[in-house]
DNA sequence: GACTAACGTCAACAGCGTAGACCTACGTTA
DNA sequence: TAACGTAGGTCTACGCTGTTGACGTTAGTC
């Protein structure tokens, strides 16, 4: 079908690849817009590689799969979540980054079953460093602010635990025809059996004014109340060890 | 499996094919198997209708596509969650389904990335009415209990956000290399750079020994305190109301 | 007997991830 | 300067994927 083209590509000519050299992060930035605009099952290598205007089998060259690199565009993600470990206010910092979470996961909605889904299928000391950054930091911000480590580990996944249950929660709100007003039909609930669901398709209207951001509040109330009542750090002075006393 | 009805498959030789009719429910069983086996990666088209020992497009005919078949599976995993709807102890049963989920995802831990993820795809009135199930008898459990619509959703909403978290936290527990004695083998994490995760790489031995069912509880007691403090039931006697005559 | 609807089969298409071989360019060392 | 190792880039090819559309077969109803 297609004809060999000659192998000549003179000295300068770029032949089909666009400029010079490409990086991880160039590869993995043009990934995650892939993502962004349709999802994960949109990206594909060679489809990427189309963007990339590269050949496809340069990506191999940066990851060694492409499941490596979906891991990849889960980190560069989680990575833009910042933890301020110095902040003396924890449960105040916590929230902030609760905050920051929710934001990053509005802004990449697609890339939310990456974050909660990759880490199965990967041992904790496999996954990419980025990935454990936030970990470590907010180890770091509850140690220094008296808690013993396996306490610290436990706020942290109540914390990450709830957050990304809370954001599979929001990003489930989507609706099946926007410019309708009716709720109901909004919502697509008028194609349930109408004797089955009763209780459901009377709630359209609450379904279809969901408010994530407070419901994010409401939620962190709970967590952080219940968290400070059953733990108490141990107010001791500033905690340097890092060795767990498993008491 | 038993077919009852023979549906006199005699004369002509049945082909490729080994016995009779095929079910929806078949199908959905078989490409669970698959999933439970090997992850939803391994689940192909080709090869379900293989395991089925069909033709690969039958499985066209009960279901539009890959997608929905996807969304089939998760529905008969959650199909198997069972709610009392008329349990007077609202809270108690709650803890009820709370662990009655978590059992079932540890049964099928490779369909939790479905029943977490499908749902994002699929605006509400669209889901598979098994997925369904659950949250309108919770709404009808809480709506007898005197809670308003609103309020049961909120409450619906908080559990099951909870639930996803606390699930996709406690199957990432998994082990590199599970002969290994050393838990910081065990869980790859001596592979970290050793300056830059001190704290992570410190709590390898709680790690370790996570408590899943421990930890929902201790979620549940949080999360249920949380709920009766902020909200309470109208009292109003037995509530009949919200009964199934909509209008 | 005619018609309909569902069920089953087949071949084909366009696209996929990636192994393997190969070529080129460059920094280092002999 | 020459030789070499290595990384980047390219090309081909294999076996697999989901799905279309056309075609045949069967069962049930008028």
């Amino acid at each position: 079908m297609t004809t060999p083209s000659p192998r000549r590509v003179a000295a300068g000519a770029p032949a089909a690849n666009g400029t010079s050299k490409i990086t991880r992060d160039a590869v993995l930035a043009a990934a995650l817009d892939i993502i962004d605009a349709g999802g994960a099952d949109a990206l594909s290598m060679r489809g990427l590689a189309r963007v990339l205007e590269r050949d496809p089998m340069i990506l191999y060259r940066h990851a060694p799969n492409k499941a490596a690199l979906l891991d990849g565009v889960a980190e560069i993600v989680l990575a833009q979540l910042d933890v301020d470990a110095s902040d003396p206010d924890w449960a105040g910092q916590l929230r902030a980054v609760a905050r920051r979470f929710r934001v990053l996961a509005l802004a990449h909605p697609h890339v939310v079953p990456l974050l909660v889904t990759r880490p199965l299928s990967t041992p904790l000391g496999l996954r990419p460093p980025g990935t454990l950054r936030p970990l470590e930091d907010i180890l770091a911000l509850l140690t220094r602010a008296g808690f013993s480590g396996p306490d610290a580990l436990h706020i942290y996944r109540a914390l990450f635990g709830f957050l990304h249950g809370h954001v599979l929660n929001e990003l489930q709100e989507l609706v099946e025809n926007p410019d309708e007003t009716d709720d109901l039909l909004r919502l697509g609930l008028h194609r349930l059996p109408i004797g089955e669901f009763p209780l459901l398709r009377g709630l359209a209207s609450v379904l279809a004014h969901y408010d994530g951001a407070a419901e994010l509040e409401r939620g962190l109330d709970i967590l952080l109340d219940g968290l400070t009542a059953a733990l108490t750090p141990q107010t001791a002075g500033p905690v340097v060890g890092a060795d767990l006393q498993p008491g």
